[in-house]
RNA sequence: GCCCCGAUAGUUCAAUGGAUAGAACACCAGCCUUCUAAGCUGGCUAUGUAGGUUCGAUUCCUACUCGGGGUACCA
């Protein structure tokens, strides 16, 4: 609701004897009005019941003067306000220029966003798809509100999985060396395979898993008989990774690498021992989470190595360093929800300056539906680029049958609604729930879908260009139909929207609303026409869809989706 | 075992303790000589179980059932 609005309604409450706790809803049904004030709280501090103070309320504002009110009315124990479209049109076309929805609510403030954080030597899954997608959202709602945002990436070089890794690479050496030769996704596709051969002898065979510790040691240790293959493998893993940041529209500010923070980590938990934050147990260094509420964690191993924990210890003194933060975000898998609670735990007993400040933003899991799920020990799991690709031929084979203008790029739009696709499945949810992914559904023709967003961008756009410049400033016809009346309404959420969006971290907020705004242009559409209309009727409309092209393209921004001229 | 999270139409998602629990997909019935039918209009179907707090509970509390995750040298 518009701030013009909402003082305007404020006021009349205020003068009918509302002191304090003003909050509008919105009433269910469209005929019921288009702003409600509840009574149960006034009726409690005057003893009476809620129904009669609303309709007393009601009648005492009735002879109110403010010209945006049309009409006061009780509903059971709500009072109900139906505005002047009129006005209401007035108060949002002056509010929707380009600045609409933005904030400053950040200004002044650095946050660091952490996400993506694949593994080199390992697939690009489908979880590390759904935290780039929702990490690059949360990035471009914080600096909608006016943050300064640095997008961070951490990636694991070092540790089990790149020793099971290169154990694989070892055994399977001379296909390694015929990889030189190939396509970076077959290069890649090697590296998945060597991983799951050395995880899978890890289990099975003693010996090898002996060997595979081996590399481990090697690696911590710079070992120069791997330095080689290591550096070669781990650079196709990059280059690739690299490849779907591009794709999906992602970049990085910095890479953090576990390599580059892992001599720190030990050295810090060390410190910390001496001071009585760690101690030894059983050969290892732990933190004793258990002290805390929490649970135990080793973070330096019997051998002297650290663990994932240690290396996140120095990651962020790394963080604070680097970038002297006020908030860090990191969107990472829910699995990871009780590890974090420890690290930032054992950090606050190291830097207490970091307390308060860093913030795991869980991410649910992307679950793909009925027999597409396919199972990881196989070592056939579906990863985050083969499902943008399955995506992208269903929507190629969906606008085949499209016309196009002649000059448009039509693998550039594919890719656009392809995108579109994905990242509004992902993001459609609450970003901390699991996500059921249907291949089909997603890119379906109907529905609360991508696809149908950009649909309805298009189909605005089409009206646009055939109208070319006019200007349609200050032109209010005599009557307004209720769809646009009910699309100026929506459109007057937005900036409220986007401001929640970041309180919640939150990018659903954004993409249920977005949607919302569709459907009612789309129900707009489908009654009154533009073009066909003359004089002030058509004038007003066509300054109508401008601005819910401009909402639109401007929240769709904000989940990381480019719009596109046709479809 | 212990800890954390979740459970809403057949399916995928909504709902600051408040009005008749909203959408979308699927299914059924309509709508293109008119701005893109990837659309619109209407219909059908839901709060895991048992208690409690409250004027009022999908929402808060307790127990249970089911599912997911974590739980010492993986990340």
């Amino acid at each position: 609701m518009l701030n013009k609005i909402k003082k305007q309604l404020e006021s009349i409450l205020t003068q009918a004897g509302v002191e304090e706790n003003i909050v509008f809803t919105k009433p269910p049904k469209l005929e019921m009005g288009d702003f409600a004030f509840a009574c149960f709280e006034l009726a409690k501090k005057e003893g009476k019941n809620p129904a009669e103070v609303a309709k007393e309320m009601a009648e005492k504002m009735k002879e109110n003067d403010i010209e945006i009110v049309e009409d006061v009315k009780a509903f059971g124990p709500y009072v109900n306000f139906f505005l002047d479209a009129k006005e209401v049109a007035k108060i949002t076309f002056e509010a929707v220029d380009e600045n609409y929805g933005k904030h400053d609510i950040g200004k002044g403030k650095k946050v660091l966003v952490e996400f993506a954080c694949p593994n080199p030597f390992k697939a690009f899954h489908l979880g590390h798809l759904k935290n780039l997608i929702s990490g690059e959202s949360v990035v471009r709602i914080f600096e909608n509100a006016g943050y300064d945002v640095k997008r961070v990436n951490y990636q694991g070089d070092v540790g089990m999985h790149v020793a099971k890794a290169l154990w694989g690479i070892f055994d399977l050496i001379k296909e390694f060396e015929t990889m030189k030769e190939k396509e970076l996704k077959e290069r890649v596709e090697f590296l998945g395979r060597a991983y799951a051969h050395g995880a899978s002898y890890f289990e099975k065979d003693e010996e090898s898993k002996q060997e595979v510790i081996a590399y481990n040691d090697k690696v911590y240790e710079h070992d120069k008989g791997i330095e080689d293959v290591y550096n070669t493998a781990r650079q196709w893993s990059l280059d690739y990774f690299a490849e779907i940041y591009a794709r999906m529209g992602s970049s990085f500010d910095r890479l953090y690498f576990e390599s580059e923070v892992f001599e720190k980590g030990v050295e810090l938990v060390k410190k910390g021992q001496e001071k009585g934050i760690f101690r030894e147990s059983e050969g290892a260094v732990i933190f004793p989470g258990s002290e805390y509420d929490l649970h135990d964690r080793v973070y330096i191993n019997s051998k002297g190595f650290p663990t994932y924990d240690a290396k996140e210890l120095a990651l962020a003194e790394m963080h604070f360093k680097e970038h002297s933060p006020d908030k860090i975000i990191h969107v990472v898998g829910k699995e990871q929800t009780e590890y974090f609670k420890v690290a930032f735990k054992a950090l606050e007993q190291i830097h207490k300056e970091t307390i308060g400040k860093e913030h795991h933003l869980i991410g649910g899991f992307l679950q793909l539906k009925g027999d597409q799920k396919m199972s990881s020990r196989s070592g056939n799991i579906v990863t985050g680029d083969q499902l943008i690709d399955a995506v992208k031929v269903n929507i190629s084979q969906i606008m085949e049958e499209s016309d196009l203008p002649e000059d448009v790029n039509k693998n550039e739009i594919i890719e656009k609604v392809t995108n579109a696709a994905l990242k509004y499945t992902m993001l459609r949810a609450d970003v901390s729930k699991d996500v059921a992914f249907d291949i089909e559904e997603s890119v379906s023709v109907s529905g609360n879908s991508g696809p149908y967003l950009l649909y309805t961008v298009a189909r605005i756009n089409s009206i646009l260009e055939k109208v070319g410049n006019v200007d349609t400033l200050n032109i209010y016809p005599e009557n307004i139909d209720e769809t646009e009346k009910a699309l100026l309404l929506s459109l007057g959420e937005y900036h409220k929207i986007t401001a929640v969006a970041v309180e919640a971290m939150n990018p659903s907020v954004v993409a249920q609303y977005i949607f919302d705004v569709a459907q009612k242009f789309q129900s707009f559409y489908a009654s009154c026409p533009v073009l066909q209309e003359e004089g002030d009727t058509k004038l007003f409309r066509l300054r109508l869809i401008t601005a819910v092209r401009t909402v639109m393209v401007s929240g769709l921004g904000l989940l990381g989706i480019e719009t596109v001229e046709a479809m």
